[in-house]
DNA sequence: CTACATGCAAACCCTTTGCAGGCTG
DNA sequence: CAGCCTGCAAAGGGTTTGCATGTAG
């Protein structure tokens, strides 16, 4: 359970947000917020079903999509869609940011390309679309998975 | 009912490509694949349905399915996988490109940005990753949509 | 105390699968 | 004429919804 002075910060943010949005909190909804932010693993919604469940076990997965949607809605995590509709969560950077997807083990991490970010205004100034979010995912495999043969 | 000698020589290619995998020709697979060389609109299984159809009444939604998943194995025509499930196909240029989504009347179209090709290989540097492919999307809101607005 | 949130189970919806019969090569 | 392809219908699987009950503010 990380103790940093940003992730309590982060925490804190997010929830005063849901708060002024008119949203509740409840300890389901804390513990899937907390979840997203504390995990880089980019979970699906059954994984933090699972973690949650270990603190309330009577939480219900209904629960953990509504709590993401209402997540997504505020813009505090994004969501990483697959082409098999398993999905998965980032809530460590609400921005949009490339991921890196091994087809193999279908882990997922984050890519730092150093200069991106003024992509969308590029694309808007050339289409006269408002741009509100991109995605950029990059599929392959992974160094442990090419070992692995 | 497009006759130009592009059009005619990538069908020949594709056919050839096909048949040399392995797999048969039959009209209704003629017709998806004409369709989705010759359409711009990036259409779902169910648009390849309806206007496989009107030559072919007797063609199952099973089959343009089937015939998709063949599509795609051999790299001829691309997946642009959608949050709500309902995919989109993309025959016009089989390697991945930027594709531009309007969240409002949910068409897509293409855009060209002048070199991110060189992407996947920063990447793959980067990371050690084997770069199978990748997909660039940017969201928001078409000119048209944002006049009705 | 009043909504909003939860939990359960059923519904959804696109996509896939199984199988008998048809058609390609 | 062997085996892939088709069409039909049913199954699949992640996600969403409806409703009675619980609980945050």
């Amino acid at each position: 359970m990380p103790e940093t002075t940003e992730r309590q910060t982060r925490l804190k943010q997010v929830v005063a947000k849901l708060r002024e949005q008119g949203h509740r909190m409840t300890p389901q909804r804390m513990a899937v917020l907390e979840i997203l932010i504390d995990s880089t693993q980019h979970p699906g919604a059954e994984q933090v079903y699972e973690q949650v469940r270990k603190d309330f076990p009577m939480t219900s997965l209904a629960t953990i999509y509504k709590t993401l949607i209402v997540l997504k809605e505020v813009g505090e995590i994004s969501e990483i869609v697959l082409a098999d509709g398993s999905n998965r969560y980032d809530g460590n950077i609400p921005h949009p940011h490339p991921h890196l997807i091994c087809n193999h083990c279908h882990r997922i991490i984050d890519v730092d390309l150093n200069d991106l970010s003024t992509l969308p205004q590029v694309v808007a100034q050339q289409t006269g679309y408002q741009i509100v979010s991109h995605r950029l995912d990059f599929f392959g495999i992974c160094p442990r998975c090419q070992e692995e043969g």
